[in-house]
RNA sequence: GGGCGGUUAGCUCAGUUGGCCAGAGCACCUGCUUUACACGCAGGGGGUCACAGGUUCAAGUCCUGUACCGCCCA
């Protein structure tokens, strides 16, 4: 068996076979009926399809792991729930660039499917590609669940949640200036824009006066107005000033002519206007004319003066951010603006700056650093944009959850309680969501108190397309006998069409209420929201029924066979409610993709349905992510668990470190210095990326992996990461030590062991086992993952490897101590392999399996016994040994550790290979156990024999060393010169020491007020340090008088 | 502009409630084919804890400020 072992660790083997045992049986599936066990679920934060996984990703899902392995061996019925996520955006996005650069077409020249098809094929191999990775750094996922984002199940709640938010009014259609993105042409929420600081220019733009005006005897023509978008001003509809402002009193109400345009705009008084300042501080001061010019169509702060005011809002820019008269601007007549028309914004910004040079109306350009939003995708400068798109009203109280979850403002915020979201701040305040690290939890409540109104359409193809068919109607109900007449006719054509519809769909087989309706902006127009797909269908039979009676200008009442009636329906009630319809449309749009991942943690299990799963998976336990997440996806889990599933989606949020190059940058594609999980994988091996990966991840925020590129066994060339030779050559130790062990436990007899004939070596390493235990477990549930494999570091390789082994290798060869050391040494290793595995699962499994075979039985009688486990996977959790904590033998273990050391510098240092004799000169006590062990000392020096004694002179020719009141004499290797400089080397650093002491002791203050304790220490401390010094002083002397 | 984090050995990082002469891994130096491992063993050198003040008997640790780096938000 052991000689099948080969001598270096190979990953590759490894983990094939770890593999094919965990696939062998459904060790990772969860099962909702499992009575006898206390749930634990982590849901996976899908990764984008976009892409394969990247380092960040392995970072992340390493640490999901870790939590896992670790519960479901402390017997949870443990469900990790995998998935990808469809990423709207960023997949469209890509797919794009691909058809553009291989086939030369653009997203237009495909029909909707054709090309959702095409993001479908895309998403198909990224999907694929992602779980062969995560399966390959041994995620252990409970496969058989794996979601996408946009599959049947999670589209249902997509829908049922869509229809629930609409149904309660949190849907709207506005009106808005939003962050448009020209490049993808896009809406983008607050949070996708980023703010990159650029070197731009403020331009001083003369706009003249409609009738010149003296103030204080000078005669003024013009008012300058500062701007760094000179483009936007085709688009202005006034100057604003400041009514404190000294001119004002001259120049408000005053109009001025707008250059190129010609348009006739006045002059306003706001507040928000900046007063200029040439000497202030604030270097809006500085930059400032006094005047602004005001595009209340391009420019978020300009909007809300033009909200004030009662200004004209004119788009001058079609979706691409081409300058246009086409989109909301009519007086574009003059030649000047209409030379513009047709430009890109920064073509026309140049254009329009020269125009106003030539008309010597350019007073002057300076130069400007600002912050310019940038979409996080196409990262094109984002434009503010005036566009109808979907919103969700985030602090709108909802009636029905009052009593639930309460009413009114939470304290200090303009937040309600029962809006989405006070639903999710809610739970912070009160303690039931933690953040890990906690200095979290200030970004996720500082964003939701400031939270606005979420918009969440999409011009994109690739998404859950918006439930909503807008109808126009236009016939009146009340021509029918059944009318009723209510409050308003807004609610009559909208309640009349609802309920005609509601009706025909339950003939249809439909469930109730299927479709909700709400008026839009003016009376006879409605949005539906079906509230299923079958709902959709209907909708879409009913849209081709009204189409063909559009095109036969059928009148009502006129009986024609029709082309594609609702099936089961009867033909008077369809025609009824079509003839109350003029169009019916479907909305273009899709949702934000954050729309769908929101309902992750509960789409995944089924919900809307009353589930197995969502009853005993959800709530779960952790979500582990990184912080660029926490607003974006965490925020809106919480609001949404809340809203649909009535309870938070998690009770911890773990957020980790980000992963940078060598140079503190991000990884990114552009710069080049990624690293493919794969490729760590295939240099160094998946628990090796693992070990390195959870030993670096500490509470800090950043993580720096020095780069290189490295050579693969298959000769390719790819970066990977020194650092990982860290996680390699644990493994080969962890390796070469178990193959070790089990060559000496051939023949392992259980029945063998006796508790009284255990050595001070097997005492020793069962307390230091035990302390680990209790350790790594407790760091674990802290959610510490270098803590505990330092721990395991230490424990592993030096004390077990160093110490242990090295000691049990004699006692291998004696028949008597054979069977003791046999299984301790086996106990060791199986709760070793054990507290490993969660952070390198392949390589403990795979000796686990060795181990079985040849010690099959690994308790200590009458101390410990261990639940046996076919597989380590499932195996039990080690728990700590109390009893066998041993203070005692761990001290006298320590001084023999530290004789050991102390012989060997001197052998090292003098260059001898054998030693005759070590003597040591000691207290009783000491003296005692170190007799009683001498062979451990011997065994580990090379030393024939060891004695020690409370009385022992140092013989002549011998080195010398101290350890606290020890002196060990190390016969016969004398070298005088090296002697000497050695003690004095010693000497000088004893007194040193003592001297530090000396200074705490002689100050009154510290003798006075530090702690006793810290006292009495320093003066132990001191005595200790003045009779090294006199032993040292003594054996200097007498080399002195030896030469 | 607001907030958060970082700055400790050549590199990557630990350092609990302030308390012996500040630790680890890698790299470096010396020696080693010691019957598991050279991806190893034994030993060793290396730090003004970013800077400046302050609190304290005592500061890498607490407070204030400065500089630089990074992130988040507006």
């Amino acid at each position: 068996m052991s000689e099948e072992l080969s001598k270096v660790y190979e990953p590759k083997a490894i983990e094939q076979q770890a593999n094919e045992i965990w696939s062998s049986r459904p060790y990772f599936h969860a099962e909702p009926q499992d009575n006898h066990k206390k749930p634990y679920t982590i849901v996976i934060p899908p990764p984008n399809v976009t892409a394969p996984l990247h380092l960040g990703h392995a970072l992340n899902n390493t640490l999901q792991d870790i939590l896992i392995r670790f519960r479901r061996m402390q017997n949870y019925n443990t469900l990790w729930m995998p998935g990808t996520d469809h990423a709207g955006i960023a997949t469209q996005t890509v797919v794009e660039k691909r058809i553009l650069s291989e086939e030369g077409k653009r997203r237009t020249d495909f029909q909707r499917e054709e090309f959702v098809g095409r993001v479908q094929a895309w998403k198909d191999e990224y999907e694929a590609c992602i779980i062969s990775q995560l399966k390959a750094m041994g995620c252990s996922c409970d496969w058989q669940r794996t979601r996408f984002t946009m599959d049947d199940v999670c589209a249902k709640a997509v829908r049922a949640t869509f229809f629930k938010l609409f149904k309660d009014g949190l849907i709207y259609r506005g009106k808005r200036l939003v962050n448009w993105d020209p490049a993808t042409q896009t809406v983008l929420a607050d949070d996708e824009v980023e703010h990159e600081t650029v070197q731009g220019h403020f331009w001083y733009m003369k706009y003249p006066l409609v009738e010149p005006i003296d103030i204080d005897g000078k005669k003024t023509e013009h008012v300058t107005v500062a701007t760094t978008r000179p483009e936007t001003m085709l688009g202005d509809t006034a100057v604003a000033m400041n009514p404190k402002d000294p001119r004002a009193e001259y120049l408000v109400g005053k109009k001025v002519r707008l250059p190129i345009v010609g348009r006739i705009i006045p002059i306003i008084a706001d507040e928000h206007v900046v007063l200029p300042d040439p000497n202030s501080e604030d270097e809006k001061a500085r930059f400032s004319t006094g005047f602004l010019k005001v595009t209340p169509a391009h420019d978020p702060d300009d909007w809300e003066i033009g909200q004030r005011h009662n200004l004209e809002i004119i788009n001058v820019m079609a979706s691409d951010g081409s300058i246009s008269d086409k989109h909301g601007w009519s007086d574009a007549g003059e030649p000047e603006a209409q030379a513009l028309l047709g430009m890109d914004r920064f073509e026309a910004r140049e254009a329009v700056v020269e125009w106003f040079r030539q008309e010597n109306l350019l007073e002057e350009i300076r130069e400007y650093s600002h912050e310019v939003g940038h979409s996080y995708r196409s990262h094109v400068p984002i434009e503010p944009y005036l566009s109808d798109q979907w919103y969700i009203a985030v602090k709108k109280p909802i009636d029905h959850l009052k009593e639930k979850f309460g009413e009114g403002l939470i304290e200090g915020t303009d937040v309600p309680v029962n809006s989405l979201a006070g639903l999710a701040l809610k739970p912070l305040l009160d303690g039931r969501l933690r953040f890990i690290p906690e200095r979290y939890a200030k970004t996720y409540q500082t964003w939701l108190e400031n939270l606005r109104d979420w918009p969440i359409s999409r011009q994109l193809w690739w998404g859950h397309r918006i439930p909503i068919w807008k109808v126009i109607l236009d016939n009146d109900p009340f021509d029918d006998s059944d009318k009723v007449r209510t409050a308003s006719p807004e609610d009559d054509f909208r309640l009349q069409f609802e309920s005609r519809l509601n009706k025909v769909a339950i003939s249809a087989g439909l469930e109730k209420d299927s479709f909700c309706c709400r008026t839009a902006r003016v009376f006879n127009e409605v949005y539906v929201c079906p509230l299923t797909s079958i709902a959709d269908n209907l909708l879409k039979s009913f849209k081709e029924f009204v189409d063909s009676l559009e095109a036969k200008e059928v009148k009502p009442g006129q009986e024609t066979p029709l082309n594609q009636p609702i099936p089961n329906v009867d033909y008077d009630s369809q025609s009824k409610l079509a003839h109350m319809v003029n169009k019916l449309e479907q909305d273009d749009d899709v949702l934000d993709t954050w729309f769908s991942s929101a309902l992750w943690p509960f789409s995944t299990m089924g919900w809307p349905e009353d589930t197995p799963e969502v009853k005993t998976f959800y709530p779960g336990d952790v979500l582990c992510t990184a912080r660029e997440i926490i607003t974006l996806w965490v925020s809106r889990m919480v609001m949404m668990g809340q809203y649909c599933a009535g309870d938070i989606p998690f009770t911890d949020v773990y957020i980790h470190a980000m992963i940078q190059d060598g140079e503190g940058r991000k990884m990114s594609k552009s710069l080049g210095n990624g690293i493919d999980p794969f490729v760590a994988i295939d240099s160094h091996g998946a628990d090796a990326m693992r070990f390195t990966l959870s030993s670096m991840t500490t509470d800090t925020q950043d993580i720096r992996m020095p780069v290189a590129q490295m050579t693969l066994p298959d000769g390719r060339q790819a970066n990977t990461s020194p650092k990982f030779d860290t996680g390699r050559n644990f493994c080969n130790k962890l390796w070469n030590a178990s193959r070790f062990a089990m060559i000496n436990l051939e023949a392992i007899d259980p029945t063998g062991f006796d508790a009284e004939k255990m050595d001070i070596t097997d005492k020793w390493i069962l307390s230091r086992l035990s302390r680990t235990i209790a350790e790594v477990t407790e760091a674990l549930e802290n959610f510490k993952f270098s803590d505990p494999l330092s721990l395991l570091y230490k424990f592993f390789w030096n004390d077990f490897c160093d110490w242990y082994l090295e000691w049990a290798k004699p006692r291998m060869q004696d028949e008597r101590q054979k069977p003791i050391a046999q299984n301790v040494l086996s106990f060791v290793l199986d709760q070793t392999l054990r507290l490993l595995h969660p952070f390198v699962p392949f390589i403990t499994e795979g000796i686990f399996q060795k181990l079985n075979e040849i010690a099959p039985a690994r308790n200590l009688r009458n101390i410990a016994q261990i639940p046996q486990s076919d597989a380590l996977v499932i195996a039990a959790w080690p728990k700590p040994l109390e009893s066998l904590v041993d203070d005692k033998t761990e001290q006298e273990i320590e001084i023999i550790q530290n004789i050991v050391r102390a012989v060997r510098d001197i052998k090292n240092k003098y260059n001898v290979a054998a030693l005759d004799a070590v003597s040591a000169n000691a207290d009783e006590n000491i003296t005692q156990y170190l007799n009683k062990n001498a062979e451990l000392i011997c065994s580990l020096t090379g030393t024939k024999k060891f004695h020690a004694g409370i009385d022992i002179a140092k013989p002549k020719n011998a080195a010398t060393a101290i350890i606290d009141e020890i002196q060990i004499y190390i016969h016969n290797v004398i070298d005088v010169e090296a002697e000497r400089k050695r003690l004095e080397q010693q000497k000088q650093q004893l007194e040193g020491a003592k001297k530090a002491v000396e200074a705490k002791l002689t100050n009154e203050n510290f003798v006075a007020k530090a702690k006793p304790e810290v006292v009495a220490q320093a003066q132990e401390r001191h005595g200790q340090l003045t009779e090294q010094l006199e032993t040292i002083i003594k054996h200097l002397s007498e080399l002195e008088q030896n030469a």
